[in-house]
DNA sequence: CTATTAGTGGAAATCATTTTCATTAACTTC
DNA sequence: GAAGTTAATGAAAATGATTTCCACTAATAG
């Protein structure tokens, strides 16, 4: 039940009304489950989260509507290299959780940190500015990942 | 033709050796392929240029020699949003000609640069030492990507 | 040179994502 | 609230990059 802990409605309506978009039962449901749930959701996880209890909303919905949410910038798209797309909530309702991410080659074991995190971010602006500037270019996102071995699949010899 | 530009073998058979792997005519047409090229190819470009001189080797190795060669670190596999995996070599001949990307998520065009690579890396090189203790992650790559929208599409209303 | 077995090509399979299209339901206007 | 407009949808089919299978080939060791 896309739940608005009676404060009013979801923190999300205003981003969506403003661009024309029509506000739908599979939209908050999808909304809804990535709001409450930790980790890297696939399009199917939300299915799966969402089909108990919206049976009606199918597989190619979800497709459609994480598209627009990260067209929409409320939802990030990330490539984990696992074969599938992942997604997860920009920033929550008590604003940016902003963070990075640790990737293991081996076992696609991913850790979110935001240790370093100002610095990372501070740094970050300059260069998006310079970039920017130099390149023309509207820069509106980063991504930084970090690859190599976790310590499970680091020690296993 | 795997070309040694007549000063001893490709630098690239040093590292093959080592790791028991054999070297295949296929291999050494994708590894000079790579070295030759600009750009980010996908398995099928490298295909079609592999292919009018060594019609033998097939698309199947093509990605099969990608996996050991992003394995071993000598490419990087890369996800710029379009629908398939790109490679460019981790390093050339004269050392490491090390970049970032900026990606137009419009478009998909890809800049290379390597603007403000040194404080970047300057900082990611603390960073990753400060994750790897943390966490206990061998961390033997990163990567940085700014989205947003390049100069012709972003001024395209 | 011969033996060993990693590596290979081609066809078929896989499977995440996209397309198609007839139907539904959000939002606007009265 | 009812009717009209059309964005949004579900189901099924299509797509297309990548992987799997397997009989065959060729790189390397001895
Ligand atoms: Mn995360
Ligand atoms: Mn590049
Ligand atoms: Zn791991
Ligand atoms: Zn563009």
């Amino acid at each position: 039940m896309p739940n608005t802990d009676r404060f009013g409605p979801p923190w999300w309506h205003g981003k969506f009304r403003g661009c024309g978009y029509r506000l739908t039962i599979g939209r908050e449901a999808i909304l809804d489950v990535l709001s409450k749930s930790e980790g890297h959701l696939s399009a199917e996880d939300i299915y799966m989260k969402v089909h108990p209890r919206y049976p009606s909303v199918g597989l190619t919905s979800i497709y459609r509507t994480l598209d627009v949410l990260s067209h929409l910038g409320l939802v990030y798209k990330l490539d984990f290299g696992d074969g599938r797309a992942r997604y997860e909530l920009a920033e929550g309702p008590k604003g940016s959780h902003h963070h990075h991410h640790l990737v293991c080659t081996d076992c696609n074991r991913v850790i979110d940190y935001t240790d370093f995190i100002d610095d990372e971010v501070e740094l970050l602006r300059q260069t998006e500015k310079g970039l920017g500037e130099k390149y023309k270019f509207k820069i509106t996102n980063h991504v930084i990942q970090f690859y190599g071995l976790c310590e499970r699949c680091g020690s296993r010899k």
